[in-house]
DNA sequence: CCAGGTTACTTGAGTGGCTCATGGATCTGT
DNA sequence: ACAGATCCATGAGCCACTCAAGTAACCTGG
């Protein structure tokens, strides 16, 4: 009854595909790449620590130290030794920094269209199943 | 009701993020990136041109000579002129390459697991809501 | 039949993301 | 005060990706 019904395991390829994209078009729009997107929203819940970063963004420090390099040259983000362990560096979004994420956030529209698709019933559902999904157990 | 309710925006991009990260570490358990199983994955169908791949990796021609370059030379793809228009190099995958494919395949288990917790019915509740955000209309 | 345009791919240069190995600076426990 | 751990930076290297040029093969009109 669903078309030649496209198997599930396609469909969630297919998603996640047109996901991905979206947000690299959306971070391009910024003149941003989707990890350095990333990275500036982070940012935005407060200042973090290079290792925080790396981390939080699952990669090497060494990968945040270029990253943030990029972004500080473009005067998206400040990077300043930490008062109580000079070792760290404390890294926070600017206003530059804020506008640009803005300008991604707004950009990213996929989400928001696929999601008005939906009914508030439907969205429900989806929020259950995604979150069925996710964790083996608990309830 | 359901935890302190992660905005379904954010369930979204936890599940295309765990996905992707899964899909990485699958590619990287044959020794690929997962641009090349991607490659491979397509011509598991059958033999295709170079520009028929550009088009359906959405990438530059340039970039998959260089992707078809690495996977030759590791014996996982075969790349012969056409007979009948000698400007086009037929690309085919060998029996390494299926070989390859299939440890990816199954080293890509997640979506499987996913599913897996959800019943029939979820799992065609599930479908019915992704065709419904992918498309505007069509009924 | 052959000159000129088009098509299909390759090459080269450049940007970025990512990793690993190494090293320097700073902190901490003893 | 010294050894070891921690945080970050640097450098080399791989890969994905793009754009601009180049080359070879095909096709079409005069």
């Amino acid at each position: 009854m669903t078309e030649p019904s496209t198997p599930l395991d396609q469909q969630l390829w297919d998603f996640v595909y047109g996901y991905d994209a979206a947000y690299d078009r959306a971070a391009q729009t910024a003149g941003l790449s989707a990890a350095q997107a990333c990275l500036l929203d982070r940012l935005t819940a407060g200042t973090s620590s290079m290792g925080e970063l790396a981390t939080a963004l699952l990669c090497d420090a060494s990968n945040v130290t270029q990253l943030v390099a990029r972004l500080e040259a473009r005067g998206l983000v400040t990077r300043e030794p930490d008062a109580a362990d000079r070792r760290v560096k404390r890294v926070s979004i600017t206003p530059a920094g804020r506008h640009e994420h803005r300008a991604v956030r707004q950009a990213f529209d996929l989400p928001a269209e696929m999601l008005d698709r939906l009914s508030a019933e439907e969205q429900q559902q989806l929020s259950r199943l995604l979150a069925k999904m996710r964790a083996p157990s608990t309830s």
